[in-house]
DNA sequence: GTTTTTATTAATCATGCGTTTAATTATTCT
DNA sequence: AGAATAATTAAACGCATGATTAATAAAAAC
């Protein structure tokens, strides 16, 4: 691999690209989702983005402008697909709701493509306000309005939050702490096990004793 | 050895001012806690928690050393009033776990005296892996441990696990992202509704609630 | 009153950060 | 061929960081 600090100034040939290897825009793209995911918003710089890249940080600067709209860019493809999954999926009777959202869930979690930007946008939520403002917003967006809307119950809003929180727990001890047995087991156990949770949660009693 | 008092000489360390005010050391800690607390290990400086305490970065490192001993300094107490607290608690029978666990969780965590560093644990186990370990270590050893014993099936981890990523996540809703109504519920409300949770990952069947 | 020990600060070092500006080279348009 | 534009880097600016060193002040013991 060549370093970018030993590569000639200015623009490249054609020849140097003309491989199907990536362009450098995506391959900057490609490093900030990596970088994101693995240190959150405030610990991934710029400069290592660019490192990873094979590029300068004036370059990343150059196509995408401050660390927050490099940050938007990578995170905005992920959040999008994520969002779109809720939004087809077909709508069940609210029987069908635990096992439905707990699916859409790890879906969008065990998909390589899409679980770096999440995991990018979960870490940063821990430490960074804007982060966690989006967080918060593409849960109650994607998650929230839905079940409120088909929840007849006054206490549809905490129903779906503690639903979701039970899912983003586990997200967390998977992904990020990597608690085992958790961390390796396989995602359809995961998944018939925390359905009818997730199930309770939505129509269940609210109090069991 | 011919001091009648048995006391060192010179000046005596960790002087405490005349008045009530509490001395340079105290304030440290105080401050470290806040700061971590607030920004989490790698965002929290040592000159902000200097600043906070009204003091010179260099006295940090006089009394604490490294940064990472400052951290362990300030969260340890809160740790192990936590450990302390579930060590404590009188065993009770499997059926008694879910609610058991559920109390002894929010009682350390709506505590304000240890919130704010298992906040600041919780914050910095998303980015840092020396947090993360603890953090594990924490759910490992105190959580884990004392389920995994007293549950028979061979499962026991995992049911533990998804009981804690239960509680760990509303905690994340609750006083991290600052979900609405999630944060603004009384926690005796929240108590109800999850301890039956808890004890179904516990000791329920593994596909149906 | 001298010695010993602690408390505290000022000054500094090396490093990394986000960002900007100017320069250089290659491609494309006329 | 010449002009315009796009891709890319080098160099720098100002600031924040964790840590160290050397110095000064104060208190206690002798």
């Amino acid at each position: 691999m060549s370093t970018a600090s030993g590569r000639r100034r200015g623009r490249p040939s054609r020849a140097e690209s003309e491989n199907g290897s990536p362009g450098a825009r995506e391959r900057i793209l490609e490093s900030a989702r990596a970088e994101f995911a693995r240190r959150g918003y405030d610990l991934a710089s710029v400069r290592a983005i660019a490192r990873g890249a094979d590029v300068t940080p004036a370059l990343v600067h150059h196509y995408f402008g401050t660390k927050e709209q490099v940050f938007a860019a990578a995170v905005r493809a992920a959040v999008e697909v994520a969002a779109r999954a809720f939004a087809a999926a077909e709508p069940t009777g609210p029987d069908g709701f635990g096992e439905s959202f707990t699916r859409l869930f790890f879906g969008v979690w065990e998909n390589p493509t899409t679980r770096g930007p999440l995991l990018a946008l979960f870490r940063s939520a821990a430490n960074n306000d804007t982060a966690a403002a989006i967080f918060r917003g593409a849960i109650t967006d994607h998650l929230l309005s839905r079940v409120a809307g088909a929840l007849s119950e006054p206490d549809a809003e905490l129903r779906a939050e503690l639903a979701a929180m039970q899912l983003v727990g586990v997200v967390l001890g998977r992904y990020v702490l990597g608690l085992e047995p958790l961390a390796s087991t396989d995602a359809e156990v995961l998944i018939r096990r925390l359905a009818p949770v997730v199930q309770h949660h939505f129509t269940g009693p609210a109090t069991a004793f």
